[in-house]
This record gives structure tokens, sequence and C-alpha cells, in this order.
DNA sequence: TTTATTAGTTAGAGTACTCTAACTTTATTA
DNA sequence: TAATAAAGTTAGAGTACTCTAACTAATAAA
């Protein structure tokens, strides 16, 4: 069934929260959120998707994806994590560039075309920003989901990736130093609103909870 | 300005009448026929791009493209060939398969990915099909205009592009033994229908008027 | 448990693109 | 030149997606 491209923004945004909250219940204004459309909207959309059976949900109720919704929707985070890998080691791009086309490019339908890319980048198991692929058949890579913010004041840690991949939270990443698998020594933390101070490569830089949330570390 | 997908192949259409036909002044019902859509609709839209000044048209006149109009109808075209030869030359897709694939690709929005395509490609001039690709700045190889229809029989010459890119066309010259840089003697001609029987490596082949007319040869 | 707050829905409307049916203008032909 | 055919336009409607404003249901607080 060929879905379109706004069908299939609403079923990867409803992934993507269930991925990264790990709550498997999302409600209207959450996807709202996430989509920057109005709650009205969504409600809409979400009849369609429910007629084709792409979410189980009733009114006032919560919504989740079916198994053909979720198998669609891990369809299109691999061909944007794949595209987004291709932009970055044959295109050179840089990490903080490559997600608002791969947005685009991960909307076009070819059977061939993602196995082929998949094979030219000789089957890769992350992105450019540490997110692990989806195969073929939707199997993802367990996650971690140890952050910056859960590190204890004098330890230390590698970061393994992000949760933001927008272009202003990467800049910002790489400002203080940062790659992956950059070590990083959490020096002290404020009490009363969690500003950290970090030591990368022997540099400090003071960071907030928001940036910490957003880092990936094992 | 941003363009939608739509009227972005309304211009690509326009310019393609152009260049493969050579008349300058195009009217509503033959760039309906191209874009499969009804002329009333086609009136609709030639509303809407004039008042954006992409093409020229006064009510029961003919279509033209400004230089803006054209420009940016180059640019699509560009993309699409740029595309069509990545898929050929780096995927191993086949010459008829690209086509279909490059009408969703050619939409894509990123100056930066058109530029590295190019260049990982170096620098190509043609694409899969034999057809120019236009460089930055717009600007075109002469195309040849002499089709398979045009040769004497008796004489021979050689495959330099093909005008039809779908994949039901390029399946049946693949079948007559035919690719870029064949060799092809025009046997005989009947002169009642224009059946054509032609030899190309050492095997014979009856083609129609319309398959003649499609083959680009010097 | 009543009240206030938050979450979610419906109604009605707007934009983009498309269609069919009825019409008008331009071109062709007798 | 008058009749006919072809080309092109307008009116009105439909689908997809979106919004605001007004509403209802569910949840949290008093
Ligand atoms: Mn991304
Ligand atoms: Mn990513
Ligand atoms: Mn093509
Ligand atoms: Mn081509």
């Amino acid at each position: 069934m060929m879905l379109s491209f706004t069908e299939e923004n609403y079923l990867k945004a409803l992934q993507k929260i269930v991925f990264y909250s790990g709550i498997e219940k999302v409600g209207t204004n959450e996807l709202a959120t996430a989509l920057l459309v109005t709650p009205a909207t969504v409600s809409n959309m979400l009849k369609k998707l429910k007629e084709k059976e792409l979410v189980d949900y009733e009114r006032y109720g919560k919504i989740t994806l079916t198994k053909t919704g979720r198998k669609k929707a891990l369809d299109i985070i691999r061909k944007h994590r794949l595209w987004e890998t291709f932009l970055y080691e044959k295109l050179e791009f840089s990490w903080d560039e490559v997600h608002e086309v791969a947005e685009q490019l991960e909307h076009i339908q070819s059977e061939k075309l993602v196995d082929k890319l998949d094979k030219l980048l000789e089957y890769p198991d992350f992105d450019p920003h540490g997110d692990p692929i989806p195969n073929k058949k939707g199997e993802v890579k367990v996650r971690v989901n140890k952050t910056l913010a859960d590190v204890a004041v004098g330890s230390s840690c590698k970061i393994v990736a992000v949760k933001d991949d927008s272009s202003s939270f990467l800049k910002y990443v790489a400002k203080v130093g940062l790659e992956l698998n950059s070590e990083i020594v959490v020096v002290s933390k404020q009490e009363y609103d969690a500003i950290t101070v970090i030591e990368v490569n022997g540099t400090e830089s003071s960071v907030s909870q928001l940036f910490s949330e957003n880092i990936f570390v094992v």
C-alpha cells in the first residue's frame, strides 16, 4: 500500500517517540508537538491511519502503531539513516548537515535503491550520529539509554550517540569539542540548575541539563 | 523562491517539449498531454506560474518559459540526469531502471548534494541514455537531432542517445540488441508504413517508424 | 466529590491540485 | 466568408492536508 509523505511522517514520529521515551502509548498532543502541527490536525489524520490499520486507537484513547505501522516506520527510519551515512561517508557532508537532506531522501520509493545503497556503504550498523540502522526486517540493535546527565560527578564516560540530530545542537556539540567516541570527564555539577562542568581533551565547558540529556554515553 | 513538486514538473515538461520538438511556443493541450492531466488543469496552473513570472503567456496564447523559468527547469533536468548517472554508475542499475527513480530524486532540494554528486561522478557530460547533462549555469551541449528514421536505406549509423527513456522502450531497444554506440545498418524500409529492417551485430530486426524516431544517431 | 485543568475532538474554513461539463475563442476547411 | 473543428477557458466540485474556535471528556487538585 502506497503512503503519502505526510502519512509516512506520522508513522516515523510515533516510532521515534516510543524509541526515545520508552513509553509505548502516545497522546495526540505529544504527536502534534513532534510534527509541528495542531492537535486537531492529528485527530483528523488518526482516523485515516486507523482506517488503513497502521495505528490502534479509540476516541480519547492512546495511540500505538500496529505491526504493519511499525514495520513501515522502521523502513523509513532505515532509509533516513542509510542516506545520512551515505552523505557523510561518500559525499563529504558533516554530521550536522546530513539530517535535513535525509528528511527528504527518506521518502524516495525504491527497494532496489535502498538495497544497493546498503551494499555500497558495506551494510553499516550505525549512522553518523551513532543511531542504529534497522535492518531490512526492521530489527534494531538495542540502544544505550544512559545519558551524560546520568554520569556521576568525578566519573568519565564515552559519547556513543546523540539523541537530537538537528544542525543547531550538533554545532553546539562540536563547539564543546565533542564527537563520537570522545572521552568526557564530569568535573562538577550545580545542585540548583544542574549546570555541569565537563572536560574534553583538557578543555572545560559548562553545559545545561538539556544538553546532557541529549548525549548518549557508556 | 521555493517551488512545489508540481510546479517543478510543469517547468520541466515545458523545457523538454521545446528541447525535443524544437518548437519554442507550446500549447495548453500539448502540455496537458505531456503531464497526463486535463487541459483545464493546465489552464489553472498557468495562472500561478505566470504570477510567479516563470512563464510568459496570455489568455488563448502560447506558453514560453521566462529566463528564470528555464533556469529552474534546467536545474531539475540537471539533477534528474545526474541521479540517473549515479544510479547507473555507482549502484548497478540498468539503463531502463534509472528514469523512474530519478523522477523522484530530481525534486530533492540541496545545492551541496548536487555539487558533491557531480564531483563523485567526475563531472559527467552525458547520462546513461546519451542525454546531455546541463552544467551549473544551465548550459547544455548542442544535441544531435538526426534519428534512425532519417538514415537512408543501405547506410549505417551509430546510436548516440535515446529520446524516450521509459522502461518499456528501453527494454525493447535492448531486445533488438542495441545499446549506446552500437552500429546500425538500415537494410530496407517499407514504403507503405515505414517498417524498417535493421541489422545489429549481424542480426536483423523489423522496427516501426515510432521506434526509429526515438533513436538518435550520427 | 465538586471544581479546575489538561487532553482531545468536531465543525467550518482555507490552500494546492485535480477533475468534468459547459462554454468561448481561434484555426481550418468547404 | 460561413460553417465546422480544434484549442483553450471557466465554473463548480472533490481529495488531501492544514488551521482556528468552540466544544467535550478525562484527569488532577481542592
Ligand atoms: Mn536524522
Ligand atoms: Mn541520525
Ligand atoms: Mn530520465
Ligand atoms: Mn536520461
